[in-house]
DNA sequence: CTAGACTGTCGATAGAGATAGATAGTTGCA
DNA sequence: TGCAACTATCTATCTCTATCGACAGTCTAG
């Protein structure tokens, strides 16, 4: 049920064929939501169904055409409204802690190797949480400068401030977790010492 | 994929029925792995039907049955493979960020309620876990002493320093997403001054 | 003895997401 | 000219999870 509502915060700025839509997704978006293109273009089919968009065939060189959308007012409204609703919090299910709490049945070797996968795997959103953020505060970011330029005057604060908020937020949520691999695989020396 | 390895882990430490495990699920490891019964019946036959646990029925009362599953020698190989594999790690989808990077569409007084809810879950969340650290340390968890029990003596440390330290990294998660939406109410009162 | 709470198992249906691949047109460059 | 890389859309299948409810036996307290 997200999808949509990313679908629409994105078509909220300007119009977009599907193939755009998936490639922000993959690019710009990647590691805030990210979704194939397999499910977006049956979402938007559904979308302008649900009256949420509409959307215009639009020619694409001698003979393709492409489908490009733009949100409509009950688009507006429905993404207003949903974030005005809170969200449902699912329950817990966490593999990953799921599988620490049993690493003694691990290899010593395996477990140092997933806690560095771990690690790895939050360093790399980190540096793309923080590229986004050097991009917020250094205005080098073409799709908020737009959606900065078609905001009231008086928006544009709050606009870029909630953008350096999310990505700050998960920018903490990496260190965590980085700096819980770490204290693991510490434990993990403390309890079986490395080969030599 | 990851059900199925929880339920093994518990069945590595004694036989147990549908109802326990689903029992098991919702009380203790709740708030690290949630599973609800309708999810936990099928797999155990699947899980049977690939040879990792074999089932007995057991009188119950006069009349009833219930089925006691208990892990088979193939059982304990697939979940110590498991646990020396290296998981995937999806990718990011977080519904909370992704509100949150486009807030100013939501009504001040609602972002206010949303980022409360945020703190009152990961709270409650926090308090079970820190429930947990107790119960570990201080030896009052009849699961972990039958665990603890039939180990040898030589991995108890291991065994119970690992469970601390998956609880433990549940809380700091826990303490940063509270740290991340306490400061999201100080946005809030900085960009729209609570009314009076 | 009987109502209510608990133990025990199972099924139907739907949605979301993962994964894979089919199909077709366009553009640029060697 | 021909091939590779890119743009564009769509379908199928599978697994996982959610939600809801059905059914049946047991145990205990009033």
């Amino acid at each position: 049920m997200s999808l949509r509502y990313a679908l629409l915060a994105l078509l909220s700025v300007e119009p977009m064929t599907g193939y755009d839509l998936s490639k922000r997704f993959q690019s710009s978006v990647a590691h805030v939501w990210h979704a194939p293109d397999s499910q977006i273009y049956p979402e938007l089919k559904l979308m302008e169904k649900d009256g949420l968009l509409e959307g215009h065939d639009v020619a694409w060189g001698t003979r393709g055409t492409k489908r490009e959308y733009h949100i409509t007012d009950a688009g507006v409204e429905d993404f207003r409204s949903w974030m005005n609703d809170s969200l449902s919090y699912p329950p817990e299910r966490d593999p990953v802690h799921l599988k620490t709490a049993y690493l003694e049945w691990a290899e010593p070797a395996s477990a140092r190797a997933q806690l560095r996968e771990h690690i790895a795997v939050f360093t790399a959103r980190r540096e793309d949480w923080v590229e986004k953020v050097d991009e917020i505060l250094g205005d080098n970011n073409p799709i908020l400068a737009k959606r900065l330029a078609q905001a009231p005057e008086a928006d544009r604060v709050r606009i870029r401030a909630f953008k350096k908020y999310t990505y700050d937020g998960l920018i903490a949520r990496a260190d965590q977790e980085i700096a819980w691999a770490q204290s693991g695989l510490e434990l993990l020396d403390e309890l079986s010492p490395p080969p030599r």
